[in-house]
DNA sequence: GGTCGGCGGTGACAAATGTCATCGGGATCG
DNA sequence: CGATCCCGATGACATTTGTCACCGCCGACC
């Protein structure tokens, strides 16, 4: 199909991980690795540095994670494809990802000749989304909550009290409550705490 | 040192790590993953029917985690010199899985070489665990929770109600309660749901 | 034997939270 | 223009939670 090898970037924290997967993508004649970064403010130096044709970015990282990079690399280096590699694949992840252009995202309990299919299909201009998470993300459907539920949940997820929150988001504990109130209505949770957890398995927060 | 190869199992849910670091450890010339496995009754099971030197566990995988894989293997393979290698390094984790005989403890940030020269390590009868980590643990000390208080936490976890909790414990509310109040006292937190979030940073549940 | 700590419980009180009705201001859409 | 929805807020009320004091029982330790 081509007849230069594609250029790849490789951001992972986890340095046992990218290094393995370098060495087994260097396996494939038509692949090379010309880049790794084990953070995400990293990945984008080393993207804008190399010019690779397809980013393979983890989902968690330290400093920019790997959809917030993504949607970076978008404007910074728009020949540059990407995809997101992740252990816990939530729905909400995949909606988010594909939002920003990601064309390719997959769990890591993909085989290592699958990634390098996938990622020859992603340098061709096709898209790979891994069947399971689709159909998770399909039955789990949109968000029902809307952003400023969203925010006001998300500065409950440490345990913070309803004037804490309050205070962050610069309301009053009434309206606070009241969201809350409404978000765990939505999400069929007994109180806030559950409507977290919830809300954090779906992929919303 | 030694003149016959180390013979390794390695055990990881995720396909893509578990074929990746076997690809690369298999380059070294005195080591030979002999098994792999995705689950931890699977690896307990290839531990078994391959009888080999070292275990490279995962933390977390379905069925059993990697510190109670290693803690049965200990009776069902004692002659298996056990390590475990984690993403997230909780210190608590570390104590449970030294308590139950495991060798080596490291995050995955740690090279492929680091890893490989820690299997020998550990196969001549060494021990490693991750400076960093062990710091951690150690600054960390133990509980400060009594068992029960600990047990009442966890049921705490998910969000769950005082009157949930009492019915899973089997126990009074108003005991419930009194547990919850003092964990979290001791814990320093504001209220039972960051005193979960506490207790888990530190390995403690 | 006495002391201490963990376990399990009760009762009471204050504080935080959940729930509901209701209001006004904007934005958006038909 | 009216309908609808999100936003932000207030007030009232019931419920849940947190906190404290105090009880008895048991086991360990000095």
């Amino acid at each position: 199909m081509t007849t230069e090898p594609v250029r790849l970037l490789l951001a992972d924290d986890e340095h046992l991980i990218r290094g393995a997967l370098a060495a087994l993508l260097a396996l494939e004649d038509d692949l090379t690795v010309v880049a790794q970064a084990a953070s995400g403010p990293e990945a984008l130096a080393m993207a804008q540095a190399h010019q690779p044709d397809v980013a393979v970015l983890d989902l968690q990282m330290p400093g920019l994670d790997g959809i917030e990079v993504a949607g970076r690399l978008r404007r910074l280096a728009p020949d540059c494809r990407t995809m997101i590699v992740t252990g816990h694949g939530r729905p909400g992840y995949l909606k988010r990802a594909l939002e920003v252009g990601v064309r390719g995202f997959l769990p890591k309990t993909v085989s290592a000749a699958d990634l390098a299919g996938i990622i020859r299909t992603v340098r061709g201009g096709g898209r790979y989304v891994d069947p399971e998470l689709a159909a998770e993300a399909i039955s789990a459907g949109d968000s029902p909550l809307t952003p400023r539920e969203t925010d006001v949940l998300e500065l409950a997820a440490d345990g913070a009290s309803v004037a804490e929150i309050a205070a962050r988001a610069a309301l009053s504990p009434g309206t606070v409550r009241n969201y809350l109130s409404s978000a765990a209505g939505k999400l069929g949770a007994e109180n806030r705490h559950a409507a977290v957890r919830l809300a954090r398995e779906h992929g919303w927060i």
